[in-house]
DNA sequence: AATGAATGAGGGTTCATTCAT
DNA sequence: GATGAATGAACCCTCATTCAT
């Protein structure tokens, strides 16, 4: 009776189908077509059209199944540790999963995927709320818009995340680079103080 | 050495289909077909394939295109300035090119482009040079790899260009960012240093 | 001759698909597809199948369930009524019978109904033992074959009963102008008389 | 200088397709898919495609070149015949056109044909012009609201053409029983007559 | 040499039917 | 026996490339 009909295996495809979706949205020269991803997940082209109810729906569920947990341990992060030590630990984690789930393929532009588009602002936000967090302990430099500095993070991130190949280090070099060059300038406080980098 | 006079056409045709499809590479939401690319040139589509030999090298000489100026631009900045006022300045330059070409199109994804790919090796060869010469000045900290770093600037700086919508100030603060993490780290000289920022 | 339980569940059920196609059959822009169908009957898509042994003879139960009580009506007119009148009648009650049930889907082309088919021949038939007994009765002009007239009548009525939208009045129109035309030529009798009404 | 470039011949596929499409169009069983218009034609699917922009733009040239010269006949009647001949010549020439052509498929329905809905329009209304034209005359009764009567005989007649197989004499008969019950009543005049023929 | 047209290959999607549960 | 899910076949359409003009 817990069984309800097949339900069971029904479940267990739509599983398949996502899998072998994410898992070619992770391989650079896949074809990411439906009939490519039915013939990874042993299943037939209509049965993960069915599942999901479209290509775009499919993809949008792969990416932002991967995405999610993502956001999710970055919002606990925000909630848990001291806000430049859950940026620090957050960019790590960030960089090494996209890695480890490779990178996401190229043939996702002009798709439109609402859910992975709101996991983005999500995760935007989140990190602004880090970089403000900062700011307020007195650990990260006052001269940037936090908005915009988030926006810098996760698109520099995402950028060395999806890097392939990537050199040994890569991860780890970005975060230094990145978290020293967003404390505070030395010598001078917060008010008043003449812009210590600046484009001419 | 008078070259007859068809010629001339061809070589003005290559030059409309070139700008035709540099400008719709340009475009966000364009089409990207042959057929676009042909329209957009005021040529049929079968003299655009003719003149490049297929989708493929067209579009890369574009990108390329695009890319090369920029390219010269580093290695002449290279040559010229003091190696971290080149750094800078180019950063802020490719920055400044790429955004005023907009964005390059989502639909390059899974295509082969060895022109665009060789001159991304030189730009990356280009900015780690200009690193390394930076360190060697003393006005870059020493303990990252430059061909590590250099692919972390490049691909970071590919990545800030190509974010749209960009918040105001993005770029320069993506300088700021950048320029300041990587400076030498204070109090302390190039051996043995304790790293100032690691991964935990 | 107790039915065992389990038939007494797939005669309802079949009933319920049938219903539910006939109420989609008169939908005019209704899918029509056995999911559709299933759905409406609040059944499985194989169960409707299965109740039939297939989408047409799903359909021709359907169209010939709609069609069958006009046919019986009609043979039931013409042997109780007097000719003419239980053409009129019967004309009248056609066409409101079909407009009630608004039209019948466009879905249909192409597809075998047997039973339908075999109906709208039995339907021929009855109309056409309608005006030749009007014919004898001296009520119905003589000038015309019954069997084609009987095709007239017939196919015209139907037209009249599927338009959609119906304009005020179309029906009583209809049925005036065709009584009308079929009356007996005033001023002459049944031999000799030159054709009142030929194309040229 | 004539012919410019390959034009010629894409006027002639166009042509092809065109026909191809009125033959399947006019076939009972036909498929009417694009493939089995294109083989008609001795062209490959994607040709007549592009040759329309699509299914329906096709069809819909099909249907509507079919229909327009009766149209125009019926525009060029109403002009040049007295009302109640170029009604009776309309009919049979209607009927008659789209007998030679043998009848139109059942596979339009749903399908969104612009210029043939826009066609139909117009034969209505030409159609009403001739009955309130003939009822002015004297010739037409006058109980009956053109209008009405317009859509009715377009109906009928549109119905009396596609009737498939087609007893001998169908057209003649059907002109005759409409043309005899659309003549004025005998016996009274216009106004405050008792209907004839009324609907109980 | 240039080109509009043709097309084969391939893509996403729908649907009547079949099957394991 | 009933059913949700699976699927092969078929459909319409797009596009890079080829070809006759």
């Amino acid at each position: 009776m817990s069984t309800p009909g097949r339900r069971a295996d029904a479940v267990r495809n739509r599983q398949l189908a996502l899998e072998a979706a994410t898992a070619l949205t992770a391989e650079p020269g896949a074809s990411l077509t439906v009939e490519a991803i039915a013939k990874r997940a042993g299943l037939g082209a209509a049965t993960v059209v069915r599942a999901f109810g479209g290509k775009e729906p499919l993809l949008d569920a792969a990416v932002s199944g991967l995405l999610e947990p993502v956001v999710r341990r970055a919002e606990a992060l925000l909630r848990e540790a001291a806000p430049d030590q859950a940026l620090r630990t957050f960019l790590a984690e960030l960089i090494a999963f996209q890695s480890a789930h490779h990178a996401i393929s190229d043939h996702l532009g002009g798709l439109d995927l609402p859910a992975t588009t709101a996991l983005r602002g999500r995760l935007v936000q989140v990190v602004e709320d880090m970089i403000t967090g900062a700011r307020d302990a007195g650990v990260i430099r006052t001269d940037l818009d936090p908005a915009v500095t988030s926006v810098l993070v996760g698109q520099a991130a995402y950028a060395i995340a999806r890097t392939n190949p990537a050199p040994e280090g890569l991860a780890d070099a970005f975060i230094t680079v990145v978290m020293d060059g967003l404390r505070p300038v030395k010598g001078q406080d917060d008010s008043g103080r003449p812009a210590p980098s600046t484009v001419t």
